[in-house]
DNA sequence: ACAATTCATGCAAACGTTTACATGCACATT
DNA sequence: AATGTGCATGTAAACGTTTGCATGAATTGT
């Protein structure tokens, strides 16, 4: 029964050592760039490993070494602009260090959480980074039971040792009401995220707290739940537009969702932003490629995965070093969908129909 | 010098065979579910196994096997929802088998090529996955050389033993000009993509055919490359617009080019569909998000990564078992970018105002 | 000139598995 | 009762490295 084909490519250490007339334990130290070499053999060796195209076995390197020099970064799944995002600010650190990337996802099915872990810890990554991945809590007990090293962005953790990357949702938010309250906006909605992470739950705060600091009322009625996605944000303005008494401006708790929001104002004929004020948060590229171009609050999500894996990095070189989180700025970039309200509206709100031309516009989207 | 801390969770098949009292080697055949183990041994190993919490550990089984049961993903980077989508697809794929994924990107320096290669052929992964890589041609040379399975997406490769999945670009660009002739249009921009890839060569050649079978004139003037950013898009329909005799149509090979050309548009006071007809190529989700939702041909992305995946995976099965590419259907979506050609221009282009407008409103965007 | 030190190199063990082969026992066949 | 067959289990080698320890040569100090 034939073993598996191996990469023809099939040099050994010992092979180089035979054709450069020293022991394998001389390689090893010249592939190892370690000191106590005499410079004559170390040519000899380089010379030898060229001529066979030698090559290290990883996994013999990483079985006698315990390490695998690959980080995982675990997440729910890869839709989206955020994610990836992220995803090029870990690739960048990587890049210059010698850990490789490896990537799961934890949408397919639950009972994958248990194999992940056991692969994690089995030896595929000397760490991971979780961005929000579905069973949070449940990754991050099994982990620190483990000790296996781990960083969370997006998210606090639940430990005062858990170390993330996080953006300062709270104050994000309370500027994009403040910007929108100093607008004269006096009925705000909000649709907001998924509301069991904590990253929502900050934004709301904000929200709130601006609310309360320009006394203005806070109307539960004006408060939609979303879940990030695109049709969540057309939902939910949909809905709020159609109270009896409409916000003039909406805070959507990401951009994906604004878009949305973009998309059920077009379809009431509502203009953006005379009609209707609207800001985002993260500041994806696209969100400056809408018309009008959305006024957001930007989440440096590519700085943020940069920091995720210097702190994982350095977790892993000196355990002991950082323990504690990172929180970055949120900018509100003002740009083009927010205007000052405009006391009565121009255009009366019609979302009866605007649902049904939605949906007929919507009904060639597969 | 102390070895570097391994995961404290340490059982190894010898201890679970000491507390079951077994020798290792049954032990093994338990974990692998080989047959000839008398059921009672088994379920003793098996209890021996869950009091130890053991868990192979991977890289000694990947050194014995000479398998590392994880494929890799070679990308230039990771930007924009093209990659996202079709990595998607792949991650569903493996999902169901039992490798995992790894993700290499070319973007940083040069010299990564050779490190990757070797890294790949070190035992890293058992195949490899290319979407356009920077490099391309210098990656197949040397992976087809070591004999190291890859399948190629949105390329055909070089030797007709290439392993691909590309979109039929020819036909959709065909339809989509085509679309455009039907409804009247006769001058036709194009905005290819970057001209040294497959994709880019085929939609223009589609494009071309179907100017052809209409008997209009191609004007080598209406023809600019771009780069599949969006900033491409805005100047290349800027170039466009502000010919003597400017396009009343513009096919842009990719959606997001197609972004640019709105904004464009847009801040040339042109009305989209009225004035200017808009087509795209890929129809990522945010096609149908514009105002005007884009017309464009639907790449399957999420699929295509899906089917790469698939032909690796069988590829690592039985390497004899398939020698030739995939090409997928790609088919023209109708939105509302798109509109007859209306003889005389409503509005009479201002290129120079409009492109002081689109740089001012910019200068926020960081 | 001899002892002490430094340095280059080799030897062998260890990392944790898989698996070919050997062993021995129980049972069936003659 | 003797022989053959099949099955459960154990033994040992192999996978390709890294690295502690031993060895001997060269260099330094007195």
């Amino acid at each position: 029964m034939a073993r598996r084909a191996k990469p023809a490519n099939n040099a050994t250490i010992i092979d180089v050592a035979n054709l450069a007339g020293v022991s394998y334990a001389t390689v090893s130290r010249v592939v190892n760039n370690k000191e106590n070499v005499a410079p004559a053999t170390r040519v000899r060796v380089l010379a030898a490993m060229e001529e066979l195209g030698y090559q290290a076995n990883l996994n013999a390197r990483r079985l006698v070494s315990g390490r695998s020099y690959a980080i995982g970064l675990l997440v729910h799944n890869l839709m989206g602009p955020y994610i990836g995002e992220i995803m090029a600010g870990i690739d960048d650190v990587l890049a210059t260090s010698n850990y490789e990337l490896m990537l799961f996802t934890t949408h397919q099915r639950r009972e994958r959480e248990a194999r992940y872990i056991d692969l994690m810890s089995s030896g595929m990554t000397d760490g991971l980074i979780l961005i929000l991945p579905r069973g949070l809590e449940t990754y991050i007990r099994s982990l620190r039971q483990r000790h296996f090293p781990y960083v969370l962005v997006d998210h606090r953790g639940f430990e005062p040792t858990d170390l993330y990357v996080i953006a300062a949702n709270w104050q994000g938010a309370y500027d994009a009401t403040q910007h929108l309250l100093q607008l004269g906006h006096r009925r705000i909605g909000m649709i907001t995220g998924v509301i069991d992470m904590d990253n929502a739950r900050e934004r709301v705060a904000g929200y709130q707290a601006a609310l309360e600091a320009h006394q203005v009322h806070f109307d539960a009625e004006l408060f939609v739940e979303g879940d990030y996605t695109q049709l969540s944000g057309v939902n939910g303005a949909l809905k709020l537009l159609s109270l009896a008494d409409p916000p003039t401006a909406i805070f959507a708790s990401n951009d994906v969702m604004a878009f949305g929001v973009l998309e059920a104002a077009h379809a009431c004929k509502l203009r953006v932003p005379q009609d209707l004020s609207l800001v985002g948060f993260d500041d994806v590229p696209m969100a400056s490629w809408t018309q009008p171009r959305l006024t957001t609050v930007r989440q440096p999500l590519v700085e943020m995965g940069r920091l995720a894996a210097e702190l994982l990095l350095r977790t892993l070189e000196d355990p002991e070093h950082q323990k504690q989180g990172i929180v970055v700025p949120a900018e509100l970039f003002v740009r083009q969908s927010t205007a000052p309200a405009n006391g009565g509206r121009g255009a009366t709100v019609d979302v009866v129909n605007g649902a049904a031309a939605w949906a007929e516009a919507g009904s060639n989207v597969v």
